[in-house]
DNA sequence: TTTGGAAAACGAAAAGCTTAGTATTTACTC
DNA sequence: GAGTAAATACTAAGCTTTTCGTTTTCCAAA
């Protein structure tokens, strides 16, 4: 048997990856430029961080004169979709209606948002239905 | 200033949180008893990690004869919306419908989950717009 | 070609999570 | 009350994650 490996980021190697989707590729010090203020890492913490997630096949690097541009490898979408898996399995019972409930119950969202879900839904039963 | 702590749980946390959700309360070998056969941890780990729970203020226990009975504190559905809450802004730029757009591409999706997720939306939109 | 500055490579300390062993306590039975 | 079985308390070992220091490498400019 194949031993399992996570496949799920880490706090702090989520907080890195979302730089790099977002600008779609670049260096330790673009990353670090992004983030906030008093967020305030060592120059070092994060070149390690960008070598983990390399380690870990989140991300390519290439040498680019003396310095390396790191580039992901899993789009963020295939990710958010991994991740609501894992969530959905372990704390909703693998039962996805249950996690919209408890979406849709949260007061602070908008008429706007809502829409917006129900029209993808809708969307999405169209498109099956022929 | 107050520093913030997590209020989520780990892994193995929410390992045994699920089971005490599921029974409402129980001691330490009636949530063993509940892990599948080849999750096999020492009694003493299952101690540990309940000891470690109390300790966060997610359970609080009382005596029964010998044993200690642990009892939520936090109901499942508070804690689903809180992790809900946490994913979003994490990995979804805080925004619910991306994160239903995600969950609805997922094709082993069943149309009747896709039913289902409608039905509660809608009824959502119903209730607040009068 | 030497030198100065910035980045990479490497290693490892610090902090937190998971697991479990040992010692102690408890309550019941005789 | 002593023996026993089961539970709790305490402690710590071993991982993983997070952070950063030191050394090495590379480029560019004098």
């Amino acid at each position: 048997m194949k031993k399992k490996k996570s496949e799920l980021l880490t706090e702090v190697e989520l907080e890195f990856m979302n730089e790099l989707w977002a600008i779609g590729e670049g260096t330790v010090r673009d990353v670090l430029d992004r983030l906030s203020d008093d967020r305030d890492l060592a120059y070092t913490s994060g070149a390690t961080i960008l070598r983990i997630l390399e380690q870990k096949d989140f991300v390519t690097s290439r040498k680019e004169g003396k310095t390396l541009v790191y580039t992901p490898t899993l789009a963020k979408d295939i990710y958010q979709t991994r991740s609501l898996k894992d969530l959905s399995m372990k704390l909703f019972d693998d039962t996805p209606a249950t996690l919209v409930a408890r979406l849709v119950d949260d007061e602070t969202l908008t008429e706007e948002a809502l829409g917006q879900i129900r029209a993808l839904v809708d969307r999405r039963l169209k498109n099956d239905g022929g």
